[in-house]
DNA sequence: TGACGTTGATCAAGCGTTTTAGCAAAGTAA
DNA sequence: TTACTTTGCTAAAACGCTTGATCAACGTCA
């Protein structure tokens, strides 16, 4: 047992041990180097404020874990309060886009804020990785699961999966009661076409995607959303369709200038990207000859196009952020739809004021 | 207490107490409901091979754990044994670019491959945020830190990072027995460079990055080291620099069009699409009146250029799992130097062959 | 003087596991 | 029968921490 008057003595000594790897300090280590009782460590480490710890004493802990250089426990800790400070978020292509990585940034940052480390697992589509996955979160007393998905879509929601609290995180279930964040696709394509009503376009093309997706449906909706609202009637030869991406785009062009429109508004901005390559073999320009906007924005992409592309946003960021308040429940979560999370439109150079016809 | 009969007789009223949230199940609860000690519990759990288990005993032990739908609590696991099954990575940039996406990916992969859990923390270059995700790790304690950027660059040690396990990843330090993983960034030159050799073309210009970087001074290493191998003298004319992204490549291509030369290895992906806008300005095509060859390999660009451009990769993926290995004693850690990882060569069609002059 | 209230700190139980030592019962050898 | 080995299982300590109960010492008030 080390006297008061030691312990006090000699914090030269103890600061030259800094940390001697293989032996992490305890709470008892700093108690017997203080001379205090491991509730009194304690005490004053969680900075408890109905304590009453004499200010020297208090004083005499601080170095002695200043000195020692202790570190808590986290699993000690979870293990006697019962909750872990954990939350899991499972994805199935962290690698493939960078959207993941913006999904697991959004998540990563509001749980920090609240106090929560992330325990992430990719699951690259695999059943088994993912069982696996959710397992060890479970085993590891996660607060909550975000199960989330790269593109926007239905899912199975997963055995294992009940076992934790859940939200689903761009993708969504039909079966009741579960929560559920995705992008707002109508909103989103309302804002796409909107950008080119403002400029002036009437005659706005839409080339949806071919193959079968929330976004295909939303994306369309919104486009015509947009223009009821500014009293122009559908042209449904406008509603093209081309597989969504930069081929689809480019193969797409002839038909779309047959169409004898001044703006176009692609599915997503890897189409747009081919449709720039097609415009320019025909010798137009945009945003002159043609006002583009995509939807995505992915920056590789959009940012860079000559000129740059005006698009919408999949707020993959904010998705993430929101699961992780939903699943704390901060935020509100409707009962029997997923929460739409808005997709903020991004304005560059490839929409141009269009002079009344 | 229950009874052996009771317990194994009616499996199936337990069946219904199914996940009853809020009160997780224990050890201790399974025990009595199979009739017997956690010890013998436990030792089912884990399958201890010199455990004397009847087995009738372990038959009653595994039905009330799947009546029960036990779990294993991690935390209290890995308190008593003292090695927690975390790894834990902080990155500065998650979602700035898809590469940080691959890094997460390969260290996920690899962890989990040993059995550990990845736990991450995103920094965005904020040296506060850095020092709460380390002292978060370390209060987990983490088997090992990795240390990550997003773009390889030489980089201080944070304190609090000492006293973990470490590993720098895509990074480096000058500090003596260090470990760090980072690309080889000569021996991706190199290959660049050979990909336009191995198609006869003789005079090739190398469009540098005008900031400093690792990446700066080995990929012009490589392009050196494979015009010598070829015997081909190094002409400082055909060494240009330009700022490394889309507006650089552009801008530098009435300056290369001077130089007279059949080929260009450029820094990077975006340089490169920036060339390819300039050469289509001037009337020229890839790869007919022009090969190029990229570095990075950034999917979303070099894939759907057209021509799709042959570049070499950074290995990010393999950055995250060498890493690993390495935190892990898996793979051999030279003392004084960061390993080296490959980058290999993604050819596509933006080379051609070149008839001999 | 005694009854109380405060202050400063400690005790000890408990969180869910693992694991070593040990014990009772049964089997085996002589 | 005795002595020993094997088999099957349990007791209990330990891991590092939190926290409600307790306690001694010291005022304070009537």
């Amino acid at each position: 047992m080390v006297s008061k008057e030691k312990s006090s003595g000699e914090p030269v000594a103890a600061a030259f041990l800094k940390p001697e790897r293989g032996h992490p300090v305890t709470l008892r280590e700093v108690a017997e180097a203080a001379g205090v009782s491991t509730a009194t460590v304690s005490l004053v480490v969680n900075n408890k404020k109905d304590a009453r710890i004499s200010v020297q004493t208090r004083k005499r802990v601080r170095d002695a874990i200043k000195d020692l250089g202790y570190r808590p426990n986290a699993m000690a800790k979870t293990l006697v309060s019962g909750s872990s400070r954990f939350i899991g978020l499972v994805a199935d292509a962290i690698a493939t886009t960078p959207f993941a990585g913006q999904i697991i940034h959004g998540a990563q940052d509001e749980a920090w804020r609240h106090g929560y480390a992330l325990l992430i697992a990719n699951t690259e589509g695999n059943g088994d990785l993912e069982k696996d996955a959710i397992s060890m979160m479970l085993e590891y007393k996660v607060r909550g699961i975000l199960y989330s998905t790269w593109f926007h879509r239905p899912t199975e929601i997963p055995e294992s999966l009940r076992e934790a609290d859940f939200v689903l995180v761009n993708c969504f279930s039909t079966e009741p009661g579960t929560r559920a964040v995705v992008p707002d696709e109508a909103q989103g394509g309302r804002s796409a076409t909107e950008i080119l009503l403002r400029h002036g376009h009437r005659r706005i093309a839409f080339i949806n995607a071919t193959i079968p997706a929330p976004a295909k449906d939303g994306r369309l909706e919104g486009y015509k959303e947009a223009l009821e609202a500014a009293g122009i009637p559908l042209d449904p030869e406008l509603v093209m369709e081309a597989y969504p991406d930069q081929e689809g785009g480019y193969e797409a062009t002839p038909e779309l200038l047959k169409r004898d429109v001044t703006a176009v508004y692609c599915y997503n901005d890897r189409m747009a990207m081919g449709l720039y390559d097609g415009l320019r073999d025909h010798g137009l320009s945009i945003p002159d000859d043609m006002a583009v906007v995509g939807f995505d924005n992915q920056e590789v992409i959009a940012a860079h196009l000559r000129p740059p592309l005006s698009t919408v946003s999949l707020p993959h960021y904010e998705l993430g952020a929101a699961g992780v308040r939903m699943l704390l429940g901060l935020e509100e979560a409707p009962s029997n739809t997923a929460v739409k999370i808005n997709c903020p439109t991004v304005e560059r150079t490839s929409v141009r004021v269009q002079a009344p016809a």
